[in-house]
RNA sequence: GGUCCCGUAGCUCAGCUGGAUAGAGCAUCUCCCUUCUAAGGAGAGGGUCUUAGGUUCGAAUCCUAACGGGAUCACCA
């Protein structure tokens, strides 16, 4: 039991004690004492006042008094405004440290074989195109999380699932097909990825191209678009129209509805569009080329896809590919439709009715029987749940997809799984550009590897500049620059509130200084500096702090800092979020520097003074290390 | 239109299981390297916490409504 939730059972045996009334944990409030107030912990009286009927003061007293006899760390007690602050024994938090400082795993706890496995998907890149910002969030926040997950003694299996097959992956290949020339990654020079995205776009181009003629052609179809002369302006003036109050009037509707009939067909019936959805049957069919074309197409992909993971500092322990999921899941469908769980419409296609939960009708399986997202998703999870045994599955995905996995979940529900409804949609938010949303069809996109170099070739200028790293090899600080990059980038992301949108700014690049990850992989560089200084200066470093030694405030806060890390790694881990772990460890950073700035560490005179300071600087440092660690980033032992 | 998310300093974000004077960084303006790393430290200016009600001893935090922004409701994934 930690020494809040002792004070929290005093506080309760206190007012029974004292007022002769049973109260509950929540109005025994406990919290840790703001950094300018004398004490340690602070126990707010206010919502006991009914039970005493005294005032504040008298009350905050009564209780600081029957608290410091009955607890042994508690040393003295002060009532401000209501507010009763615990002062522990002076050394309290000195053995504390002489505790953590044995524990090289602070904060972490370890799972053992009954511990729940939880499983997290996180990536889930489509073959399409090369990674962009938005998957960098994904995999940050994937693989941060499984840390956290880890640390909280979960037995943690990291997955992704490759969404290497459907229309999308169609559209590639044939414009590859079409205008590539038989082009690939080795004779042009260019990543896998990035080639194969580059026809996903020219794709799009042509497409898009296709459906205009086809509009101009069938326009004189539609009575009601007769005075039209440019249809897409029409259309997007007829949108923005129906989202003012204003709404549109009678001939406005008319329009609209024939505009987006119009739209949909031309959609649904351009050249381009007919060849891909023939492609994909072909390939459900396993026909021979289009099967050899995907493989090599997808393999130029997956080439690519490893640097940047690689870059990134990334891995998975199980790769799922949808080409071998997808079929369980129209297997499942199948036999949900024997069992009258779904339906089959006239044109054959099969839906779900989820009207009954507030949702709408669901489609599960096209008019031509090819699966669609759902089926696939629900495909996956049989064959993870066969694989292991899985006590909890958490998906990264972003909150765009938030009423998918929803319904994802009540259709494993419905299908008879138990663990259906347990499923957790981890939905973190967008990452948008001072423009608006990023597109990988249209091209805006802040690409993974090109901000990736970018952040390299900054931190590398800058390392070089400040003159850090002489006497380095270039290889050693070849690998401390893309470390800072790597800091920098990771922690620019996971500091931010997961759930919440942020913006990216490409004009303003990305800070190295003040509250930033390289801040952080500094004052971790710096603590280990200081040793280096000490053993140069033939200090016999001890294990222990003597307990009797003074510590001034900034020493205490420290202390206090990293003896509360492991409430901060229960905390992250409850309600999954690496900001939690960001947050903190900038703070602790931050803290230590002040703390720094004007404590001498390895010059103070006072030996018994020395040593604390030296056993703090290192449990800091640990406590900053292991932080790090959660969010995948590495420290430096200079920089 | 239905459902969901968000609105805190010029900008990017903390703080939100109600608690003491709302915090950082960036940007702007000062100051500090003949003691351990200046990617650091100290200071100044900058806020009706979108608005209006409500609950409460106490509201940035909870509730209701409005306003503003975003997502989603596809035979795309």
């Amino acid at each position: 039991m930690n020494i809040e939730m002792q004070l929290k059972s005093k506080v309760i045996a206190a007012v029974k004690e004292l007022y002769g009334q049973e109260i509950n944990e929540k109005q025994a409030q406990v919290q840790i004492t703001r950094k300018d107030l004398t004490g340690d912990f602070t126990i707010v009286v206010f919502p006991l006042l009914k039970i005493s009927k005294k005032s504040p003061e008298e009350t905050g007293k009564d209780i600081g008094e029957f608290i410091k006899n009955s607890e042994e760390s508690v040393a003295n007690y002060n009532v401000v405004k209501g507010f009763l602050n615990i002062e522990l024994e002076a050394d309290y938090w000195l053995n504390l440290i002489n505790e953590i400082t044995e524990d090289d795993d602070h904060g972490y706890k370890k799972a053992d074989e009954n511990s729940p496995l939880m499983m997290i998907e996180y990536s889930s890149p489509n073959t399409n195109k090369p990674l962009h910002l938005g998957h960098i969030r994904n995999n940050l926040l994937g693989y941060s999380l499984s840390r956290i997950a880890a640390a909280n003694g979960n037995k943690v299996v990291k997955t992704n699932i490759v969404n290497d097959r459907g229309i999308h992956i169609c559209k590639s290949m044939l414009a590859w097909k079409k205008w590539g020339e038989g082009i690939t990654p080795e004779s042009s020079g260019k990543k896998g990825d990035h080639l194969v995205g580059d026809f996903y776009v020219k794709f799009d181009k042509e497409y898009k191209t296709e459906i205009k003629n086809l509009i101009n052609e069938k326009i004189s179809e539609y009575p009601a678009l007769k005075d039209v002369s440019d249809f897409s302006a029409e259309f997007s003036a007829l949108k923005a129209k129906k989202k003012t109050k204003e709404g549109h009037n009678d001939e406005e509707n008319e329009k609209f509805k024939a505009c987006t009939e119009l739209s949909k067909y031309a959609e649904n019936n351009a050249p381009l569009i007919l060849e891909a959805r023939e492609m994909l049957r072909k390939w459900e069919a396993k026909d021979p080329e289009v099967y050899a074309d995907w493989e090599m197409m997808n393999q130029w992909v997956y080439a690519g896809f490893d640097v940047s993971y690689k870059k990134l500092g990334v891995d998975f322990d199980k790769i799922y590919y949808e080409s071998d999921t997808y079929t369980v899941g129209r297997d499942m469908v199948l036999e949900g439709l024997e069992n009258d769980l779904f339906y089959r419409k006239d044109d054959g296609s099969v839906w779900c009715d989820l009207s009954d939960k507030g949702l709408d009708e669901k489609l599960l399986l096209r008019k031509d029987g090819t699966s669609v997202y759902m089926t696939q998703d629900m495909g996956t999870a049989k064959l993870r749940f066969d694989d292991y045994d899985i006590d909890k599955m958490v998906y990264v995905v972003g909150n765009e997809q938030d009423y998918h996995f929803q319904v994802l979940s009540l259709l494993l529900d419905k299908v008879g799984f138990k663990w259906g409804k347990g499923l957790v949609h981890f939905s973190y938010g967008m990452v948008e550009l001072p423009e608006g949303k990023m597109k990988s069809r249209e091209g805006t996109v802040v690409d993974a590897d090109d901000l990736a170099d970018a952040m390299v070739n900054t931190a590398r200028e800058m390392s070089k500049e400040l003159g850090k790293l002489d006497g380095y090899t270039d290889e050693e600080a070849e690998k401390i620059y893309k470390m800072i990059a790597m800091g920098a980038l990771k922690y620019f992301i996971l500091k931010v509130d997961p759930r919440k949108n942020m913006t990216f700014n490409p004009e303003e690049s990305i800070d190295f200084n003040g509250n930033t990850g390289p801040f952080i992989q500094y004052t971790y560089a710096r603590i280990q500096s200081i040793f280096r200084k000490a053993a140069e200066l033939g200090i016999d470093v001890k294990e222990h702090t003597p307990t009797n030694v003074d510590v001034d405030e900034k020493e205490n806060n420290l202390i206090r800092m990293v003896a509360n890390f492991p409430n901060i790694v229960a905390e992250a881990g409850k309600v999954f979020s690496p900001a939690i772990i960001a947050n903190f460890v900038y703070d602790l950073a931050k803290e230590y520097n002040q703390f720094y700035h004007d404590h001498p560490i390895t010059f103070e005179e006072d030996d018994d003074k020395k040593t604390m300071r030296l056993v703090l600087s290192k449990t800091v440092g640990k406590t900053i290390k292991n932080a790090m660690w959660l969010l995948g980033i590495d420290v430096p032992s200079k920089m």
